[in-house]
DNA sequence: ATAATAAGCGGAGACCTCTCCGTTTGTCAA
DNA sequence: TTGACAAACGGAGAGGTCTCCGCTTATTAT
């Protein structure tokens, strides 16, 4: 499960290339047009005047699609992310996280649809694997972790925290929060730290 | 958005209380035989010789469909949890939780693809509802939590907490741990407490 | 230039969820 | 008993995801 392998063979032939891009084109303008949610595979197909088999060849599914089209902007959300990281490396860990989060958050307002295309998977998902965005968040969560809580055999697994951190990122636990809540993604961020952050490592 | 009106009306035309125990009998012969997940609402009908409009008019999809399953258990399981509660009202409140945690996830264990099925809402879902479940689940959560925590403004919002729980308790979460992870029931549970009860509170 | 070959194409079709609506059928009151 | 009538039925069909496979085409070696 989950190749993963978003980068286009370097040898791509010509016609090849040229459906990627038609189809690139034709999914921003339909997402543009009527949301990431409401336009189905088949809709870009036609738009970008190619067979579904065409589609699904290059973009195993709507989730893929996503990820391609959303894939600049979390590198440059990555960029932004370990240049703080580096810029305030004798904060303690857990202001750094708090700074993760922040940009995060910020990036998930922004690109809310997609991130949400991504993690629709259709039912014969089976474990789930974490999207490359998600397993570098995870990445970078866990070092924090480790960081706040040691390594001590008795305590917090830092990888199974960052999972629960990383869950309640994801678009399902997030919007609830901003919709069915009716949270402001600042008082989401405030409550994650409390949650998430123990007491004596949230101080500056 | 989710009626959730499971009760069928107490006057019930005989022809469809009928169908509605051919439904239940074809889903639970079929659940058996194939899993729950293997199963279309298409092939239900057809096991239960019924019109897929009559499936549909019954269950607006199959998450309902399983939550009617399951409903007997739930109650046996709250009753369960409500007995150990009173019973151990002395008990801290952390205490307390870690209690309710091993039994639900004792539940879900034993329950895991019904709930799984009862979590896999199609597309059209929207700001996602919690199903009773739960919810009531999520009311206990709360009030342990306020128990925990206190009421005071600047702390954690012990709904926002009890939310973050239960996604950690929800299929995709716990399954992720359970295969993704390779971990037990028990070391999920221990971790559980260690994540979301305060240090403090954990003291028997 | 040409032939061989593998990659790419695209549509038919399997199967799914869910809706609409004309027809049938219990139920209840007269 | 018999209508009246709402409730329930069931199937056609819209629209979705995704696969399979015979055909086309770009490429690359000769």
């Amino acid at each position: 499960m989950s190749d993963y392998r978003l980068t286009p063979p370097r040898n791509e032939r010509r016609d090849a290339a040229e459906n990627r891009q038609r189809i690139i084109d034709a999914a921003l303008h339909l997402f543009d047009l009527h949301g990431v949610e409401q336009v189905s595979m088949n809709q870009i197909a036609t738009e970008a005047q190619i067979g579904p088999g065409t589609l699904y060849r290059r973009y195993r599914n709507k989730s893929e699609l996503c990820q391609d089209l959303i894939k600049d902007s979390v590198d440059m959300l990555f960029d932004d992310i370990y240049e703080a990281m580096e810029a305030h490396k004798e904060e303690p860990a857990g202001g750094r996280l708090r700074r993760l989060l922040g940009f995060f958050l910020r990036f998930r307002e922004k690109k809310a649809q997609l991130l949400k295309g991504i993690e629709n998977a259709s039912p014969p998902t089976g474990k789930r694997a974490y999207s490359p965005i998600y397993q570098e968040l995870h990445q970078q969560l866990v070092l924090l972790f480790e960081e706040i809580h040691g390594t001590k055999p008795g305590g917090v697994n830092s990888v199974f925290k960052a999972d629960m951190l990383l869950h309640a990122l994801g678009s399902e636990a997030y919007l609830f929060q901003r919709q069915g809540r009716g949270l402001s993604p600042e008082t989401i961020l405030e409550q994650l730290c409390l949650t998430f952050i123990p007491d004596e490592a949230a101080k500056l």
